[in-house]
DNA sequence: TTTGCTGCAAATAGTTTGCAGAGAC
DNA sequence: GTCTCTGCAAACTATTTGCAGCAAA
């Protein structure tokens, strides 16, 4: 949606900002997190990072995403299985599109979600700060196959 | 909002038809899950039981919590902070609102959602499941209050 | 009587923390 | 030079599993 090197920049005017170090592991993850299209967990940031770090601990990503996500840099996105998923590239709250089966995630343009925030407002009180909207289905390229689905349990 | 007794037969049979069979624990977690009004997890399940039964195990309430979950019976709210709350009233995926201050759970009517789930599907070519949606905000009773949400953190 | 269920304790997975040395500023 | 950050290992939390005895059908 928005491009790397922006998002990019914007995280380290954050980190800056707040008298973060902008030490070189800081700067890989940061990276990452802005310029991976899928939606990467802790893991697969760390795992992706083992080439040009080797000696990069779990610990020290988990610490960064952390932070990015306190500076409001990076979304979490928690799955129902208890999955933590990660999105650098949009970090304000937006809907997800989640297949069952290949577990791709799309994101939909839902022009009728703002008027629905309007509307929980209105009936319960509440001030509305952020949201989650995801939705779990079958995608198209799925939907094709033969229900192979078997030997994913 | 569904009738608790009648929630409660409707997961008997459920338990039945699976062949699973009715032990007094099992039966206390369902009754548990379908009395509670607010959204218990399951060490408040747990809790809750320690009276009428002290020798519970935790691992039993985790067993049958999910049993009742595959059965369909009770719905998993998985939060942004990875706990897990469980709704057995209400067991097919509906919209909450909970306050970020007081962590109260709302349930909300949305009129909009079901032309939202059509909206998604149209444009995502996926065949929708299911979806989760939530709120978070501040509810009326916490906006009046100071702000003392200063020793949550 | 059979089979699934329970309680216990140990195992597991994901995440966090304490600490000493390294490195950004 | 100061103070934060890192890597490592250990700690922690939530959940799951193996097993032997127990109890529902």
């Amino acid at each position: 949606m928005s491009d790397p090197n922006e998002r990019y920049r914007s995280m380290l005017r954050k980190l800056k900002e707040g008298g973060h170090k902008l030490t070189p592991q800081r700067l890989a993850v940061a990276r990452v997190l802005c310029h991976s299209k899928d939606h990467p967990n802790v893991e697969g940031i760390f795992e992706r990072l083992q080439d040009t770090f080797p000696t990069m601990s779990l610990a020290t990503v988990y610490r960064n995403v952390m932070l990015l996500k306190s500076l409001g840099e990076v979304l979490e996105l928690g799955f129902p299985d208890g999955s933590n998923r990660y999105d650098g590239n949009n970090p304000s709250p937006h809907p997800h599109v989640i297949c069952v089966r290949c577990k791709k995630i799309t994101e939909p343009d839902l022009g009728s979600l703002k008027d629905m925030t309007v509307e929980v407002a209105n009936e319960t009180g509440f001030d509305i700060l952020a949201h989650r909207l995801d939705f779990f289905g079958i995608c198209g390229d799925c939907k094709g196959k033969k229900d192979d689905q078997d030997e994913k349990r």
